[in-house]
DNA sequence: ATTACTTACGTATGACGTAACGATT
DNA sequence: AATCGTTACGTCATACGTAAGTAAT
């Protein structure tokens, strides 16, 4: 097999078409050089350049493996950076899911941050419920997380990266509408409520039932999807109470309150991620969580 | 700068995990394969292995350089059978120019037994009249033309490769459609008539001036493309000679007389191309030809 | 003690440089 | 005669293998 350092010579002959200042140019004398192209021809089994009397000149064999042989050398030589870079996480690809209401609001800005910190990785997005999550988390088919507690899956690590908090949301023209931002839960409690799904929506499920005590049986429909839930709120199927962050959908067939009863409950969103991911883009999800804290997220 | 050598060992062991396993896989012993490593790993710059109490492992740089590590001797390998393949013109591109009527018929023709014997070669093509074709091949800028005589460049090499024959274009309904295939030159004088350009489609016009001695001043519009003269007859525009190959065109509107005094009037068509061309495809050209000229090109 | 990688040292292959050669203008 | 690439030959660097060393189980 040929040398790097054949390919080496080659090319300074291929550029000159004169061994003689090649070999120059390589700092060593033309015999070396001279035997150098002779082994690679004999390597390569095609003569690269022909001797004539009136000098040097590539075969066309030869004009093809000049180009060849650049390509070769580019590769050598960014090999090694390219491997480093990708160990220090800088190129590469993170997958990422993410569950549907982050998508409003959070994810974007955290592909800000990812795209300031890390420009040439790619980003993979997948929507995906908080225990889907967990599950390609430990298929090693996601990479990162933006996700509701609880995660009790093994080797599961999580950081809060948003808090968001709770809203009423009624249909335009509702009579809860009138007494705007001042509705006890005993209020709504009269009224038929969309309710989150207490499988793919376990968090917001067991947040109405446990701490606002609002019995599930209130809920004529279970659903996982916060925007189909204020979707079928717009259309009369009832109230609901949905992270604020829906707001973002931008339905105007809907209405918001914000009630005291409300006020202190911290919807909580957390990157996560697994112990052992071998993805070396994670190692900069320290650094990017703490830029994306300082970033005001409000809109 | 690392060598070839170096990456082979580096692979060796990335596979085995074990210096011991990997220095027997290369017929060699374990310490020089570990100085070659060591080697390596200062050229790069980065560790390759982790060497612990339990064994070998990859770093994570060391896992990346090794997919480029795979890349680069795949490269390597290749390169030469490559650069041999594109001098013998197996792979590569080939530009063609061929003029309108060419295409109609002869040009797919040439396009299948292009791609029979030169299966990984691309085929560029582009619509060009012949003295066009000359000028692309001077500048390079085509590699082969399909094109009328006479070729009156420098250096342009000719060879025929499809004889046409003329007929006469009616529309349909048209009076000279009642004696059908056997109408006189004097006859056709008598109509007016859609002519070829005396400039861009110099072969054609000078053919029915000079060997059918029809006047110039009988053609109320001269045209270069032999569709739009169809097109135009079919338009009751006049009546015209065009190469019976045009008939592809697949016009209802038109008619197509057989005429005896243009039975023994051959036009040609010539696959040209320059001497000093450098495009290592044209060697496969007589090959192709020789082929071509025993395919039936009527239908 | 055994296993496995690394360091030390002597040998040999092979790559370089000088010198001589051959071919062309 | 001069230019330029190749062959011949002696020297030195590099890579190998053997042997000894070191670290961990």
């Amino acid at each position: 097999m040929y040398t790097l350092d054949q390919v080496r010579c080659f090319i300074a002959v291929a550029e000159e078409l004169h061994f003689g200042r090649a070999a120059e140019r390589l700092h060593m004398t033309q015999p070396p050089l001279s035997r150098q192209i002779q082994r690679l021809e004999r390597e390569i089994e095609f003569k690269v350049f022909e001797r004539t009397s009136s000098g040097v000149s590539l075969t066309p064999a030869g004009t093809s493996f000049l180009v060849e042989s650049y390509r070769l050398l580019d590769r050598v030589d960014t090999a090694p950076r390219k491997a480093k870079l990708i160990a220090e996480g800088r190129i590469g690809l993170i997958r990422i899911g993410y569950t549907a209401v982050s998508g409003y609001n959070v994810l974007g800005h955290l592909l800000t941050c990812i795209r300031k910190h890390l420009p040439d990785v790619q980003v993979e997005l997948t929507e995906q419920v908080t225990s889907s999550q967990i599950e390609s988390l430990q298929n090693h088919s996601i990479d990162l997380g933006l996700a509701r507690p609880p995660f009790d899956g093994e080797g599961i690590i999580s950081q809060p990266i948003y808090t968001d908090n709770m809203a009423v949301v009624i249909p335009k023209g509702h009579p809860l509408g009138q007494h705007r931002d001042n509705v006890s839960l005993d209020e709504i409690s009269k009224y038929p409520m969309v309710m989150f799904s207490p499988k793919d929506a376990e968090y917001f499920h067991d947040l109405l039932t446990r701490e606002l005590g609002i019995s599930a049986k209130q809920g004529k429909f279970q659903v996982t999807d916060a925007a189909t839930i204020v979707g079928l709120v717009a259309q009369d199927h009832g109230i609901a109470i949905v992270p604020s962050s829906t707001k973002v959908l931008g339905r105007s067939d809907v209405e918001y309150l914000n009630i005291p009863a409300l006020a202190d409950i911290a919807v909580e969103l957390h990157a996560i991620w697994h112990t052992d991911s071998s993805n070396p883009v994670l190692q900069h999800i320290p650094e990017i969580m703490s830029d994306f804290s300082t970033q005001s997220l409000d809109d």
